[in-house]
DNA sequence: AATGTTGGTAACCTAGAGTTAACCAATAGC
DNA sequence: GCTATTGGTTAACTCTAGGTTACCAACATT
């Protein structure tokens, strides 16, 4: 498997290596909504979460964004959509055994945040 | 500082805490490029990385977004633009010891990006 | 004088992210 | 019959991130 033949096509460098797989993750998380949505049904775990309690938890999110993140989340194996046969039907979210794979990402990128802005803080203030 | 007088002011959800760091965090972090220009940097510390060199290492990158990327990532501290006084003016940047914070965030994001891929490999074919 | 390199800047354009508002069927309560 | 709630869908629109092209000064090489 080691492809050292051709002189230019050396082994791709780490670098490129990181740039690459950053892009795949930026491709699928990437966006104004979906690590929202995943740190929404990680904090919200124990209970139900139809369309409409999302809607309300998730600050500015609109309807029409919100069902088109669900499903890019579901396509990815993130989060799994389940019909209720309830009075007025819902529909409940909930993140995959294979989502909480994420949840390392949003842990880091929401603890700079907190980071952040203390030094931000700091500097202005 | 706890402050539960008003009946309708509760003290801020764990949830809504995390939601708004994340936000903070995309604000500043968000988008195509600044995350793999932290990564190129890192990865090439020991180096003098100048503006073409930059532009040449980091794939698809156009003039105009890395300007205004690295402008951004100066501001906010994150990496430092030195000019060198050479024959053909350089421009060094480099990533700032606050910046480094940035490394847990792109090392879980890459780190999942090739665990998703992997994934997307298995269920695919 | 022409050409290439450096690190940009300015103008224009587009795709897609995202908003708003109206609308839908199904079921329930008044 | 009227209204409300559920989980959407659709059209029409705005807005902005980002791409493309052309251009700039300064300096070096030919």
């Amino acid at each position: 498997m080691t492809s050292d033949q051709k002189t230019d096509e050396l082994p791709k460098s780490k670098c490129k290596q990181e740039l690459l797989a950053l892009h795949d993750s930026l491709e699928v998380l990437g966006g104004k909504w979906k690590l929202q949505i995943l740190v929404y049904l990680t904090n919200r775990k124990d209970q139900e979460n139809n369309f409409t309690r999302i809607k309300r938890g998730i600050d500015g999110i609109s309807a029409k964004m919100l069902v088109k993140e669900l499903r890019d989340l579901e396509t990815n194996l993130l989060i799994t959509r389940v019909v209720q046969n309830s009075k007025p039907q819902t529909v409940t979210y909930s993140i995959t055994e294979y989502g909480q794979n994420v949840l390392p990402v949003t842990n880091t990128l929401l603890n700079w945040g907190l980071v952040h802005r203390e030094k931000i803080k700091k500097t202005l203030g």
